[in-house]
DNA sequence: CAAGATTTACTTGTGCACAATTATGTTAGC
DNA sequence: GCTAACATAATTGTGCACAAGTAAATCTTG
């Protein structure tokens, strides 16, 4: 009887009745997907996204940056003096507001994106989805996201 | 003529067109709603993923957990040592096969099970999700890791 | 305009995460 | 039985990722 009942209690504890951890895991292999293409363009994958937005944007500040990317200064201070170190971009303080960080993406960084289109194919082709899911896929975990950021005001 | 075939030729590159980039923000933010739950069991989101393992089999060898968890040594080697060192966890070399390590769970570790069930319902409420969508992520995202995991070798 | 609050960014410390290398025990083939 | 292959695990090195604390510029408010 106790036996019985603790399975039960203790169902959600299971890792195969976890959504949480395929979630970690799928994004953790994805990354790890994109590796070798990103070692040719001498990128990681933290990298590979910031360059994504320099290519939209061409000049952003490290605020909006930070913003968009869900990530903060602990994390991308480094990654942006790295970046900067391999000329792909330009870190320079705002000149009406001495705090701001503005960022804008060198010759050398524009090179890049020509190298870069060929991996968005790649990489769907090797997480083996069809159109539709890929959309579900998108909308559930932006919708989560959205939800779990609404939480920590 | 030329901007506009651009537009179309980078569209995949666009932060905003891509579908990993928020499955891996929506896993780092979910690894970052935990932290407050996990603090009061002294465990990282990793700890957790380990301990649930424990919980449901007691007894396992490192490689299983490894493999389970998608995780290799470089990664486990080190959180298998604070757990052990915390109390939770046993790490022993097997009597037959001197290279296996073989875990076993403490009756610590069995306490912090008791804790750690009130924690699945929190973080799906946080997520925000019907059952209905639960479940299409967490079978999108097992498909799209068993297709990865397929392709390199 | 001066003091305190706010914004922006950096720094520090801890803990993953993984590739590559090394170490050691086990097994297989001769 | 001995050596080469293999399996298991640990180590090393690099780069996120984030919390907490610090610093400096700007803004606000009395």
């Amino acid at each position: 009887m106790k036996n019985q009942n603790d399975g039960i209690r203790y169902d959600a504890l299971k890792l195969g009745n976890q959504v949480c951890f395929p979630l970690y895991a799928c994004s953790k292999e994805l990354v790890r997907q994109y590796g070798p293409y990103l070692k040719e363009l001498n990128l990681t994958y933290t990298q590979y996204i910031v360059m994504m937005v320099m290519w939209e944007k061409e000049t952003v500040s490290s605020r909006e940056l930070a913003e968009c990317l869900h990530l903060d200064y602990g994390t991308l201070t480094p990654v942006l003096k790295r970046l900067d170190q391999a000329g792909y971009i330009r870190r320079e303080r705002s000149a009406e507001d001495e705090r701001l960080l503005t960022l804008t993406v060198t010759k050398e960084g524009k090179k890049l994106r020509e190298k870069a289109v060929s991996i968005p194919p790649c990489i769907a082709e090797c997480m083996g989805l069809s159109a539709e899911e890929f959309r579900t896929l998108y909308v559930l975990t932006y919708k989560a996201l959205r939800n779990m950021e609404s939480k920590d005001n």
